[in-house]
DNA sequence: TAAGGTTGGACAACTTGGTTGACTACTTTG
DNA sequence: CAAAGTAGTCAACCAAGTTGTCCAACCTTA
């Protein structure tokens, strides 16, 4: 049997992979993964490039770089700060929600043909020993993301 | 619950960071998981540069300059090809050997915490669903590697 | 057995996705 | 109110890959 991290990396990339496939075909702009954890943030709360870079575990400057971007393809735009005049609000546009929403429904299928594939039961198990054990190493602080991309 | 690409991701990265941590304490060199990976596919068979590049799902190139890393530290070496005179054969040294048996030794210790943390059935469910899994998404011609890293 | 295509290895230029460092304008704190 | 800290930007650099080019050696194959 191939060793944990392996079958980690391999099932981490084979489901991206798909997610991926199935994105391009629909033509649209080379999200990476770090756009979507991006999206997944503003969704929650009103964040600065400075939030979003430490959310995402990188400088500010490579968050600016990734903002730079979906802010080019109308996924977001900056709004001053109400009350900080150096700060920006970086939130989602139409199109960064609706962009949002189609992922999400294509992770849910994806999740739904694993399920299928190895039974619902076992996948039920795979997450939750996963989560048991990212609490056993990190106890209740999450480290700022920032998994492999 | 977080969605089940996230798990994947952070559970490898918790794993691999330790191992790094772990690793580092002991003031080896700045060794990559590309360079693991190579380990484990010479101590298997006699590779070119060229087939550990295919292994490893990257150009001839990469796989070179990996190989001139490894070969820098003494990890492995450079022998002529018995028929083809272009060709080298990269085989691993004693010291690659012993780096290698130590590192299997750190990733077995690693697995076992894991288990004692989550439960040694829980774990096996886990292997064998993303195990499973993989199957059924390549079928038996597992793709080249190439994990994440 | 010579000719033409293929392959292993090396060198160089470029790309990507990050980094560190410096600087300005603004904010917070002692 | 002065000093220290912070948001954002610009610029230089770095690491790990890529493509493109080349040569020498190796297959075919006619």
């Amino acid at each position: 049997m191939e060793p944990v991290p392996m079958l980690l990396a391999m099932t981490y990339r084979a489901l991206g992979d798909q997610f991926h496939d199935r994105l391009a075909q629909l033509g649209l702009e080379p999200l990476r993964p770090a756009h979507g954890y991006v999206f997944r943030f503003l969704k929650e709360k009103r964040a600065t490039t400075v939030d979003i870079g430490h959310h995402l575990g990188v400088t500010k400057q490579a968050a600016a770089k990734i903002v730079n971007e979906l802010d080019g393809w109308g996924y977001v735009l900056r709004e001053p700060h109400p009350t900080d005049k150096r700060a920006q609000y970086v939130t989602l546009t139409t199109k960064g929600r609706d962009y949002l929403k189609f992922a999400d429904n294509l992770w849910t299928d994806l999740e739904s043909e694993m399920a299928e594939a190895i039974g619902a039961d076992t996948l039920d198990t795979v997450k939750q020993g996963l989560a048991a054990y990212l609490r056993h190493v990190h106890g209740e602080d999450q480290p700022g993301l920032r998994p492999v991309w």
